[in-house]
DNA sequence: ATGAAAGCGCTAACAA
DNA sequence: TTGTTAGCGCTTTCAT
């Protein structure tokens, strides 16, 4: 193991060949007949050669790397996300560059423009930009967001609309008659999309439906979300997501509701604190792995590619069943 | 906003002034008079002018980014280990990468080494890898391991002899005579280490303490350890971590046997399904994001330093009692 | 198929 | 304080 580093000229020398041969048996083996092509990556092995990534980036503009901005890094439900991420890029020789944005627009902003320069693409989670911001940064940089649509820009999203519409269709099923939503982040794209999803649905099918909120996706916000669900004298209550709803829950039980007997909880994500909390929580949930991938494949592709497609992917969501949800006004079964 | 991004040339001629005046306005305002650097700024935010690291990284050999590989991304106990670290690193502006080594020494090798020259240095969590190929790796590559002590490497853990100590006193008190410790995996420093810290302490209370596993560290693996508790006739089983801890409670519920009454069960980590499962999950935890925030400050402190002081910090822990831990024999109170 | 040479954008001596 | 200049390690024409 040498102590400093060799360069593409320590190898050329050894190998007693151009540096150019050097270059392109690393990055275009077929442009440099078979055997020297061998000799020469022997020869780099022997002297434990690694190619410089600036270097490489400094002229070639790509940097084998790509940025992923996730809303709220706190939040359990990103970790699928960022491990599938993650996952794939590895798979691609891809590094993986994690930036919190702490759910703030601003923080999000600069934390791209500081970034601009060191990596191939963004995944943005979550974002909490103005969709005209996003197209804005999408002209000047590449871009998938995840979890939000914006006409225009490659995304990937959980299907939510479909899921809403089950959500809504399984309390009705139960005898609900009004729900309440108990909303994300204002600028949550999200939170508006669901709600949206929520009111059609609960109008479809003849129940009625309000809008608390917002509030922060949080277990802490959900006692004032719980104190407000209580007050529109719902049945149901959906969280924005699955925190909120164990908040919920937890300030129901310290106020003496019963879920689901008095009141039914509903979350999104399916975070694993889902199977584990009392009552279990009945959530949205899906492969939120195969979010991050995908995400990850969009952008790679879009490297590559004729460009200007902006594939819109929807993977598929589950409505998963627990014990939060019951008939209104009888005890829990069993 | 420009197309094309300006370089150090396009302000330099702007402005009026050397390209190296550029530059030191950037990298270095103080070897610049006040008046040139402030036009030089303003000449540059016109132009919208964004130094490039790579060109930077290449000739300074500083790029302002350091990669933190976790030995499994799945585990959520790495979340604020990671967002502790994210935090920290983007106080100073520096960028972290993150790398999932999947619990394989091999992978965990491969990575640093195909990010040597992309990085200032790493953050090592809960590395899998032998001490010697440690020393080894960090002759060459500026390294902090986390959660795991190499002598003559700088280290960050969490404290958990003391903690260990604890929890099998707190296990003596309640009446307990015989503690089974469900080891984690074979390459991890911490099941070592802490099943040497409980041995010690129960030989010190004179409890009997046996040792069972490794188990893998997941939710799924907890059948079989809690299997293999119960041969032991242990009235106290000690989880190697919090995932486990939960699917041992699970099994232990699927065969009948009451936690606390039959058998207390203690976790590590206090990661958030710790507070919600049922029962409540005994653990011993602590400030994991601090964990995280430490070992970049020393990972940056090592750079400007004098070099070669390995730091051992030690953070923290606490014993969080809960509900899977009671008198053995006697149903839980209250 | 291979080599020579010109940069990519920046920093860091060294001069002035 | 500021400018000149030689690289950092690599890719990429353009020749051969």
């Amino acid at each position: 193991m040498q102590m400093t580093s060799s360069t593409i000229y320590d190898v050329a020398k050894a190998a007693g060949v151009a540096t150019s041969t050097v270059s392109r048996a690393f990055s275009n083996p077929d442009r440099v007949g078979a055997v020297t092509r061998e000799h020469v990556l022997e020869v780099a092995r022997r002297l434990g050669y690694q190619p410089n990534p600036h270097a490489r980036a400094l002229v070639s503009r790509r940097t084998r790397t790509v940025a992923m901005v996730v809303s709220d890094i706190t939040n359990p439900h990103f970790f699928e996300l960022i491990r599938g991420a993650e996952m794939r890029a590895k798979a691609s020789g891809y590094t993986l560059v994690l930036v919190n944005a702490e759910e703030s627009p601003r923080i999000e902003l600069e934390q791209v423009h500081r970034l601009t320069r060191s990596v191939d693409g963004f995944l943005l989670a979550a974002s909490r930009q103005p969709a005209d911001d996003l197209l804005q940064l999408a002209a000047n940089h590449r871009v998938v967001v995840v979890n939000r649509r914006v006409p225009g820009l490659a995304s990937v999203v959980l299907e939510h609309a479909e899921g809403c519409r089950q959500m809504v269709a399984h309390l009705a099923s139960l005898g609900h008659e009004s729900v309440v939503y108990l909303a994300g982040p204002r600028s949550s794209w999200m939170a508006a999309s669901r709600w949206a999803a929520i009111r059609g649905a609960a109008a479809e099918l003849g129940l009625r439906a309000q809008r608390m909120g917002p509030f922060a996706p949080t277990v802490a916000s959900g006692g004032a979300a719980a104190d407000a669900a209580l007050t529109t004298g719902a049945t149901a209550a959906i969280a924005h997501n699955d925190l909120l709803a164990i908040g919920v829950m937890r300030r129901l039980a310290d106020r003496g509701v019963q879920v689901p007997a008095d009141v039914s909880v509903v979350g999104f994500d399916d975070i694993f604190a889902a199977d584990l909390c009392t009552p279990t929580l009945t959530t949205l949930g899906g492969a939120h792995a195969d979010v991050g991938r995908a995400a990850v494949e969009i952008l790679l592709n879009s490297m590559e590619q004729p460009r200007d497609l902006a594939p819109e992917l929807v993977v598929p969501s589950e409505l998963i069943l627990r014990r939060s949800t019951g008939v209104p006004g009888r005890p829990a079964g069993r």
